[in-house]
DNA sequence: ATTAATAGTTTCCAAAAGTAACTAATATTA
DNA sequence: TAATATTAGTTACTTTTGGAAACTATTAAT
């Protein structure tokens, strides 16, 4: 696993959630879940990148967290999804401000360039 | 430094998000800068648990990602004072936002363990 | 008997974060 | 005069996290 996930009940808010999303792949994986249930190897495809042990890291602790759900189908091949939670789902509007807010800092830059 | 900052322009939106807060202490030092300006020194003690190292690091990818300024004075012993510019101010509601949300999802769990 | 598919795991290496001691410049104090 | 205090870092070293690539288990199809 990557964190302990050891969260102190004192920590503040923001300490709070950047224990949570305050990685590189947590909120592109709630991201990329946002439309529908995906299998292992679907995220893995869609995230550009990462890594089949950071995905696998990553996804047990947002099903720990309760943010994720998985479930396995005794098939063969196995067949896993992995969908959002009703916790997960309520960062969903959060994330698409943080994609509007990197945009707009990208065309401030560009602006910024053209004086 | 920490990261090499090279941004691709190829990525979407949440992937360059997190390229610039997808880290432990990013949008605390931000947060913590919300109110007004504050010196080296005095991000140290408000941000808990942070080496100075990392404030340092951090602290220069976010002026040359243009998110914070650093003003120096020429005293002894020296001042250095940080502050938000524009773009990092734009960030503010939306690290609120996930302040709530950290909130909420640990009422969730609390309302779970009750029943 | 071999190959294909899927969802991981394992091993080994690189990058990022954490710790603690150290530095430079000057003003104050003993 | 020498030692001490203040501030904003830096440096060297260790630990933790992330990444690449090969490997595994299970069973159906060829």
């Amino acid at each position: 696993m990557t964190r302990k996930l050891i969260d102190n009940p004192n920590d503040c808010p923001i300490t709070h959630s950047m224990n949570i999303i305050g990685n590189k792949w947590t909120s592109i994986i709630i991201y990329v879940l946002a439309d529908r249930k995906l299998r292992f190897g679907e995220l893995a495809i869609r995230i550009d990148k990462i890594s089949r042990k950071v995905l696998t890291d990553q996804l047990k602790e947002l099903e720990l967290r309760g943010i994720v759900v998985r479930k396995s189908y005794a098939e063969t091949p196995p067949r896993v999804e992995y969908s959002l939670t009703k916790k997960g789902t309520k960062l969903l509007p959060i994330l698409n401000q943080l994609c509007a807010w990197s945009k707009d800092i990208e065309l401030e830059l560009i602006s910024e360039q053209m004086k």
